[in-house]
DNA sequence: CTGAAAGCGCTTACAG
DNA sequence: CTGAAAGCGCTTACAG
């Protein structure tokens, strides 16, 4: 079987140095009352037997893991990986360190949640455009701090942190009507998700109200390069002057099939917007009109409202919601001065 | 201050289930010696008060912690989304959670593995083009086993999962050779990165010894699209008849670049053969030659490595190599038959 | 500033 | 199969 790892503890340390295990144990926390010349002492100890306090032992003390789970739903999202990076990079700036959840088919939230919980995180984020009263549920019970990024429900009693996108919705419209567009596709993913619910909502009620423009059609369940490729073919019956995608990827796939299996020309025959600014948007050809989502600050804000309410439990939660601002490009027409 | 999470114990379900606090542990414990009833006694009060057990406080004493460290350095590569949520599902479904660390210019791996070592942390995997000998030395000497992914060098005492590059070499020669190719331009990102030495090396002994084609250049810090794309300035003026790029999308750039900037027909002018085969390659237009990379497999093996190793620690170390397959498409000629 | 002692929540020989 | 007891490695009042 496994040989038993022979760990350095404090004890040995302790020894070495001549002092006691509190002394120690304070030389390894900040701030703490200590003489520099014990703390020096036990330092030197502490590397000379390569000693690192353990952080289960301490926790099971302090009640605090310094642990903050990441819970993705959304993995389609090109960002993740970038996203993920930041969340970690930060976190680990202010002292925490990230544990990784996923939910899928296969594993669902419960399952992770759970996980999550059995390894005392002092809090969670939760990436996912998909509601979870269930999940906030269960967290407010246990008194883990957690912040919904990216979930525009509401109502929920927790941080959340959100895109504006019924201000996105607004622009959008303002932007095609200004651009003198008047025929319009919407083109989104997973019906139910509340953002595009109201990009949609929004950007209808503005073209209602101003009594200009129509939207010929509304598709849903359609993301990615492929999927929006796939969807010319429809939209090309339809003939709109503008097809407002839910992703990058979507509205690069739109545009390649206008391109090579319908010959159109972009913007002249038709004109697409994105949604997310992707790096890809920007290439060669594709100069993809877009949304571009404030990921910075996003990640900002939701670490410093769950850090907050770590340190702060019974302050009100925060529902913070951000701008963004549309990446005016080659794939809708210039405005006229 | 905080106020205190009431947390619920072993304890406290013992006396509601009326049993021991060890009978309590033997139920969550898999093939613990306790009888049917006391279980579900057991279960009943734990589901009832919410319980789960603390695994900060069990790993203190099984000196197991069921995490898995995912140390990421070249956070360039466009496929870490996905391979951090496999990873992720995969150690879950052996009963791990994965702890992310990140490595960049501020934080250095040293400090990120002090990090993960005081977690102890069962195992770590290593993301990275980079050589690593201190740190596998660190984790040899504190009997952490940790694998070491991407990483080429050979030499380590320790597990690793690697692409054979020579052979990805070898093949892009004998393809190069193949379709009639003989003036090759290669590119690639870092120039010390290992596995780029290796497959321009290979590929450049197979050429020599062939005594077919040659080499006209060299380039290397050139990295992803825009680089790509800024290359041609000078590829144009050496006028190759292939490009070799370490990444689609430096090849996506190069091709942007030939076609926009410089009027080229690809492949009838230049052809192009890119390095992962990013989804995106093969989308549209760009119909990229690429190799693709078996990164289920990489995932796979590098984690059943590294749970072997904790298991049986004795066990000397395997270096698996892993082969690839290059996917013809339009950027290259097509073979004539 | 310092150390002895108690205790965090769990598991695991041990004895029955 | 079961429970009392010891102990994992740490921190933190407490008394000095």
């Amino acid at each position: 079987m496994k040989k038993e790892k022979s760990r350095v503890t404090s004890y040995n340390v302790a020894k070495l140095a001549g002092v006691s295990r509190s002394a120690v144990s304070r030389a390894f926390t900040p701030n703490a009352s200590v003489s520099l010349k014990t703390r020096e002492k036990v330092n030197i100890a502490a590397k000379k037997l390569g000693y690192h306090p353990n952080v289960m032992a301490r926790s099971l003390i302090t009640k605090k893991t310094q642990l903050i789970g990441l819970l993705m739903a959304d993995w389609e999202n090109p960002f993740y990986a970038s996203t993920l990076k930041k969340y970690s990079e930060k976190l680990q700036k202010e002292n925490y360190q990230t544990v990784l959840a996923t939910i899928n088919e296969n594993s669902d939230i419960n399952t992770s949640i759970e996980f999550l919980m059995q390894y005392q995180v002092d809090g969670i984020i939760m990436l996912s455009a998909l509601p979870s009263k269930d999940l906030v549920r269960k967290c407010n019970q246990k008194h883990t701090p957690i912040v919904l990024v990216g979930n525009s429900s509401k109502e929920l009693n927790t941080c959340t942190v959100n895109i504006d996108h019924n201000a996105i919705g607004e622009n959008l419209a303002a932007l095609a009507l200004n651009l003198g567009y008047r025929r319009f596709v919407m083109i989104r993913g997973d019906k139910n998700i509340e953002s595009g619910i109201q990009r949609t909502e929004s950007f209808s009620k503005v073209i209602e109200k101003k009594e200009e423009g129509k939207i010929l059609a509304n598709l849903t369940d359609i993301l990615g390069h492929d999927e929006g490729r796939n969807a010319m073919a429809d939209i090309i019956k339809i003939d709109p002057e503008l097809v407002i995608c839910s992703s990058d990827l979507t509205a690069l796939g739109v545009i390649d099939g206008a391109r090579i299996d319908y010959n159109l020309e972009i913007p002249r025959d038709m004109a697409v917007i994105g949604f997310g600014d992707n790096p890809i948007s920007s290439w060669g050809m594709n100069r993809l009109t877009t949304v571009q989502l404030p990921h910075e600050k996003l990640i900002d804000e939701s670490i410093s409202c769950l850090i907050r309410r770590i340190n702060n439990p019974e302050l009100p939660p925060k529902n913070i919601e951000l701008l963004s601002d549309i990446i005016t490009r080659d794939t809708t027409r210039k405005l006229m001065q």
